[in-house]
DNA sequence: GTCTATAGGTGGATAGAC
DNA sequence: GTCTATCCACCTATAGAC
């Protein structure tokens, strides 16, 4: 277990440079890929090093790769500066994209692993619903839940048919992740470059909106 | 290069015992965590004995993961039974489901890898479009363009409003595979068993058709 | 075709000097 | 806090006996 640390620290920290670098190697290699070797070996210190500061591999692996919620949380509350409820969810969905398009290895951590590679190592029980389960929790909130807060805002307005709001951000959800993952995984190249593929993923949201209204 | 093989052959010859634990130890680990060694294991063989059948290991990987691909197009034909355009398209949507739910390694290996990984070993060059990208090649026939075809198939009935055919049928594969993939990554366990999923699945289908309308 | 034996590489983790 | 040295497990691939 490391030791607090002072307030103040240099940007070249060695904890904090062991802590970016897994992060990036463990979502360029995947799990089985990942070694604490190659993470040292990239910040340039030697193995035995990462044991002052991690309790292991697998404890490195969980730190480093919580940081990829809070970028995903930077992206979403952006939303919230527009002005009415309709234009806050379609700015949801456009960070939506940006965040996938922007950083596709935290996307695919975070929406397109299985959910047993992301669990916590071993301490915390696996509740389902509490760290990835139930839609990627923020440290304070959901961002699941963020999207059911759009959807209801809509619906409040009027500007989409009631329901179970829940289950329609399911489909919202399933609808984002369906463009942003498989442009990601490379299979909607033929859309072109990242601006035509925006203006397909908008007319696409434009449509689903007028489905649901 | 393996010798050719009489025409007749008994189910538990080594060579495809070979080929189908590659190919489930493949979906299981990743590439990374994919061991020769592991495979032989699995067999019952030494090591040694898998050089006799394939180059190495990346020619195994890829002579064995050839196979989802066929898993997927078998799925994907059944919705060919149906009488009319619209439930030809709706069947071939509940196939893909289908395939998915009963099949998410190989799900996971068509449509959720980074196209890279998907690679043939060396030999073939990587034309964008050949063996992944553009949509999981069927060995003749696209998948995607099978949707592309049931969505025509609707225009022309006039069941869906007339357009770019192509680009429809990008919303339905990503509304499709936006389900299936959120539920193989284990994050809509909040809707319930298979069945509700399938319910909520359909209707999500529907709603979407009744959109394109 | 399959085996054993082996070479040469990766990795995680620890002990002990500084 | 970082290092070197070390141990052990695992891997790919090859050589040569049977």
């Amino acid at each position: 277990m490391p030791v607090a640390r002072p307030f103040v620290r240099g940007l070249t920290d060695t904890r904090a440079l062991l802590l970016t670098t897994a992060r990036d190697l463990f979502l360029e290699a995947g799990e089985p890929g990942f070694s604490l070797r190659e993470v040292a070996r990239r910040v340039g210190v030697s193995p035995a090093a990462v044991y002052r500061h991690f309790d292991g591999k697998e404890a490195l692996i969980f730190a480093a790769c919580t940081q990829g919620f809070e970028v995903f949380s930077s992206y979403l509350v952006r939303a919230l500066a527009a002005p009415t409820a309709l234009e806050r969810a379609l700015a949801a969905c456009e960070q939506y994209r940006n965040f996938g398009l922007e950083n596709p290895l935290d996307y695919r951590f975070i929406f397109m692993s299985p959910a047993e590679q992301v669990q916590p190592p071993s301490s915390q029980p696996t509740e389902p619903g509490s760290f990835v389960n139930g839609g990627a929790m923020l440290p304070q909130y959901s961002t699941f839940q963020f999207l059911v807060d759009r959807i209801r805002e809509c619906m409040d307005a009027g500007l989409i048919a009631r329901g179970d709001t829940k289950q329609t951000a399911v489909l919202v959800w399933a609808h984002l992740h369906g463009l942003v993952s498989l442009r990601i995984a490379g299979l909607l190249e033929a859309i072109g470059d990242a601006p035509a593929f925006a203006e397909v993923y908008r007319q696409s949201v434009a449509r689903l909106f007028r489905g649901l209204a």
